[in-house]
DNA sequence: AATAGATAAATTGTCAACAATATGGCGTTT
DNA sequence: AAACGCCATATTGTTGACAATTTATCTATT
């Protein structure tokens, strides 16, 4: 039930850095609270210096934004920074697909296709429940991610954004896609990746995402009404 | 003649790490080499602390990399590296020019045919010798960027991405491009966005990048042959 | 002579104190 | 009563000192 997750690194700073990103993004610390380095440091048991550091860090994540002399705050996410980073997400994943379509090795290709069958069972068991998809190594964004092979690309994606995403999805309600039509959509960007189409491959992700996109405006202005009553 | 460009900020930090960003940027501190606190924190006349929190930055932003107990450096730019920042360019400028091309105003797109002019006049009147374009409001890509009202993307390419091309074009022999067909293709995507065509402005900005990106492929391996002999 | 180990120097990581700035409360003034 | 200015408090920014770790130097051994 603690927040603390104790990771062991080799310096304070990176430790705090990793608990208070942790701590953001699962919602421990709430969007737009202010950033206390007293409050903190002492709750950490550490001293203000890497606790600092850690913000600084944080404010280059994008999850915390800081004004000189007054201290640093949580982002307060509204709609419009979402759609943003989906957009920048539909261009980076649409890249990221195509370019899987012309480098992926065919027996990762293979556990890809192991991994959609398990999904699918998993659909069949349990009722069209959502799968959590927890950014491990059974996402299937986060494999075809890593299969664009470009460095830069994937830090930004699985570090930034989508810390980004799934703070969001903390606090709204989870996305009301169907999980079967996101499987099938998945199926298909996986067999353009493995016919090596890299043009039909981005075609087909930004689709996908372009669809949980509107989801999520649509879900956004319904709630927006549904407040104002 | 001096590197140091004083700026007069809220605080220190954020001075030096302008400063630092600079130096970096313009090659006066050359790739790979050492960020040593003391004698950076002696340089500039400044104790460690608002030296180390600067340094943090540039880590974010790329510029330098750090190793617990061990120190900062700044990164070498390689081949692929490069590559891989254009391939994210290609997918987020293209973005960008679709995004410009449902909202950008008339009077900018008005302004921008202007700048356009007037690049052809340079052209004309300097015999096809190549404009610097520095990041200034004269330049195209940017104004593209900046157009597409997406604020998360604005921020990655103009302060990540951008930074990173602009250093690694200082220590390589410029891009050999020729200026006239590349105002050629700037006037075809300014055509596409003025007339709201966002998949034929997207196309466009996107074949305009790879072809830069393409040169550059060639230029490397070219110079990697010559630099073997 | 080359390698390994021990010691010394230098650098990074952390801390606590001080300075500068912003925030909140109080009283005064209109 | 509201607004303005002043003062006390708290927070952030900066500094110098100390601790921990790495790097360099020197000696000893094979």
């Amino acid at each position: 039930m603690s927040n603390l997750i104790s990771i062991k690194s080799a310096t304070l700073s990176e430790d705090i850095s990793q608990q208070l990103t942790n701590a953001i993004v699962q919602g421990y610390i709430p969007q737009g609270s202010k950033i206390s380095e007293p409050e903190l440091a002492k709750q950490y048991g550490v001293s203000r210096g890497p606790l600092r550091e850690a913000i600084v860090k944080l404010e280059g994540l994008g999850l915390v934004t800081r004004t000189a002399n007054v201290g640093a705050r949580v982002i307060e996410l509204n709609t419009q920074d979402m759609l943003d980073t989906f957009t920048m997400r539909e261009a980076l994943e649409g890249m990221a697909a195509r370019l899987a379509a012309s480098t992926m090795p065919s027996e990762e290709i293979n556990s890809l296709y192991a991994l959609l069958d398990k999904h699918q069972a998993y659909l069949d068991a349990n009722q069209d429940e959502h799968y959590v998809q927890q950014g491990g190594n059974d996402d299937f964004h986060l494999r075809i991610i890593h299969a664009s092979g470009n460095a830069k690309l994937i830090r930004l994606l699985t570090e930034e954004l989508y810390a980004i995403i799934r703070m969001y999805r903390r606090h709204t309600a989870d996305q009301r896609s169907d999980p079967r039509q996101a499987l099938r959509e998945h199926k298909a960007i996986l067999d353009a990746i493995a016919n090596h189409e890299g043009d039909l491959a981005e075609l087909l992700m930004r689709r996908h995402i372009s669809r949980a996109s509107q989801l999520l405006k649509q879900a956004m202005e319904h709630s927006a009404v549904a407040s104002r009553t």
